[in-house]
DNA sequence: TCTGTTATTGCAATCGATTGCAGAGCCGGA
DNA sequence: TCCGGCTCTGCAATCGATTGCAATAACAGA
């Protein structure tokens, strides 16, 4: 009786409309709110089994499917998590990316990724997540001392930092272990004997940029080296331009490094673009040491020696950080570091003068 | 201060809920369907305008935000894409994606990535969207011939194709022009006077597969070269072991082809990799193209010749084409067809014997 | 002054699922 | 035979926003 009425109300009446919950109670012959309670694995215990069996197999045979808008309505729970990424381009991101999202699927929730590119205000960009009533946000994107952290407070909204931490250290984060990062560098090219080793470093705002500059330089002091023999530059941005330009500035100083560490492997690329520039020679003259291990950088020439960081499982921990705090808002803050590793290649060799 | 507060209260009581049209409509005396119209920009002109700005003014005020859940409940529309990918950490993909998620995001909706990777059918994956309720799917997995694109037909689900086409032709598309693509590489190969050309193909029941292959075989006919001079050899996937095994079949023929073009940069470093197996040189005793222009690949040695597509026009113009359907689902069904550049680096020589 | 518009606003049903509360039926024990 | 207690199911309110319809007021024209 029903139908009828509505193709004749509307243009798009044709598609049969989804079957809802009370579908498959008219087809079981008992009430909508059985049909919730038999399909939902925590309240399947309120009803006889064979009624329960009943329904499933109703519910399969018009093949319904719970909608999570109505569920999330009634419930308060979207199951949505929002992500915002720095730049999904950027070939460091997918892997943590896909540990996110691989977590979250297997726990029933979906990722909306947001690409804070040149678009409007990362504020408004939260707002709309907002709005779509997201449980909690991953975000990537989080410089040292950031307004959108404020506002996700005030938003009551749960949030955990990826390969990045604010500041005060207030918010729970996934990382990798930025210092310890910088001392495999700096002790594999001083087990080289390079006496003379330049970083490129990465902005200051980023912590990584900020802790891998830290590490560093406690690295080469603790390997006794002299502060003016491990030079600084620092790149404006994580891309191969900026890092061409620091390179370009480490290598006019008066005593020219022997190696270089960079902030990041992008850094690293443009600190090869800055040594062809040169006419120098990697790891001849030159030995370059990259962070991230992104991929492909294997196949670079000379093939990239670096850092590796454990992108995937920083995206799982944060992940289960994340869902640990919508679970129990009370939970301490927890910082995840990750181990990191070095993968020695070609771009490294020994230093004998 | 506000943390103390907050903590005392008990754990989530505090964080006042968020404000509702009611709440809006009781600080302005007004009824909640008047806030809701003051706030529809299409239902705008029928409240009084002194009236709709009083009640913006509260709206902004009290902070209020739409709830999207409570929305799509009523009209039907999540404003939500779900996006299928065969592996974000693929480097192809990412450009992809961006170009897809800024025109969404800049229409108002938002994305919802699925990565299917390992994880269950793919299936079950369109089936939890579709409970997200999804308005429409963009497909970048699909093979020749694919149950989903039927399983979505069923749920009467918008669904266009990225850098896929289905065998039919039925479902809309957004791809780049593959054969365009092989002869760009033939002609640039047979220019450079390679008269022995394989092909590292690949997998055939993905389109970009078997359509780059005819491509292939179409370019070399045309060039005039026989059959037997353009050896073809399948990879039985996208990645670089699978160009690694192919190219090593390719390369153990009798004749040995002076030039290969690969179906895919991935395919492109496998045939790297064999060729150094071999001991032969790239570009001296063998030319190699690539196809799509992947991230990176100009830093490889040699820097990779290869056809570079339009991916983010690509992830733009599937956006767009899917936002139509959407709209009008009687719209004709549409294959859009990016052309392909060549772009020639060091991978390629001239052959002259 | 009366009638017919037109411009605004209120009312109430609705989308689909969840859940506290109440009622029905049944069992065993006294 | 009656009662307490248990299991299972139904009822109805609710989440937040939208929208067709009705009601009111204001206003123009006759």
């Amino acid at each position: 009786m029903k139908r009828p009425m509505r193709s004749v109300t509307g243009p798009r009446a044709a598609a049969s409309p989804r079957p809802t919950i009370k579908d498959v109670a008219a087809r079981c012959g008992v009430h909508p709110s059985t049909v919730s309670r038999a399909l939902s694995p925590a309240m399947k215990h309120l009803v006889a089994d064979d009624v329960a069996a009943r329904i499933q197999a109703a519910a399969n045979a018009i093949g319904y499917r719970l909608n999570m808008a109505a569920k999330g309505l009634r419930t308060g729970r979207s199951g949505l998590i929002g992500v915002l990424a720095p730049d999904i381009a950027d070939p460091g991101f997918p892997p943590v990316l896909s540990g996110i999202a691989d977590h979250l699927n297997a726990e029933g929730y979906a990722t909306i990724v947001v690409d804070v590119g040149s678009k409007g205000s990362e504020q408004d960009l939260v707002d709309r997540l907002i709005a779509r009533g997201v449980d909690g946000l991953v975000l990537a994107t989080v410089t040292l001392r950031d307004d959108v952290v404020q506002h996700c407070q005030d938003a009551a909204l749960p949030v955990v930092l990826v390969n990045r931490v604010d500041a005060a250290g207030l918010l729970p984060s996934a990382a990798s272990d930025d210092a310890a990062g910088m001392r495999l560098a700096v002790e594999h090219l001083v087990g080289l004997g390079h006496q003379r080793i330049g970083h490129v470093a990465g902005p200051q705002h980023i912590s990584t940029g900020a802790r891998r500059r830290a590490g560093f330089e406690a690295s080469v002091r603790d390997a006794g080296l002299p502060a003016r023999h491990a030079p600084i530059e620092i790149a404006d941005a994580y891309t191969r331009a900026a890092g061409r330009e620091a390179a370009l500035r480490l290598l006019a100083r008066r005593t020219r490094p022997t190696a270089i560490v960079a902030a990041n492997d992008l850094l690293a690329l443009g600190v090869y673009d800055a040594l062809a520039a040169r006419g120098l020679a990697c790891p001849g003259d030159v030995s370059v040491v990259g962070h991230n291990d992104m991929p492909f950088v294997d196949l670079v020439s000379p093939p990239l020696t670096t850092v590796r960081i454990a992108q995937r499982d920083m995206g799982e921990a944060a992940a289960r950080l994340l869902l640990a705090r919508i679970a129990d808002r009370g939970v301490v803050d927890d910082h995840i570091v990750l181990a990191p590793q070095i993968i020695i290649r070609g771009s490294t060799s020994a230093w004998e003068r």
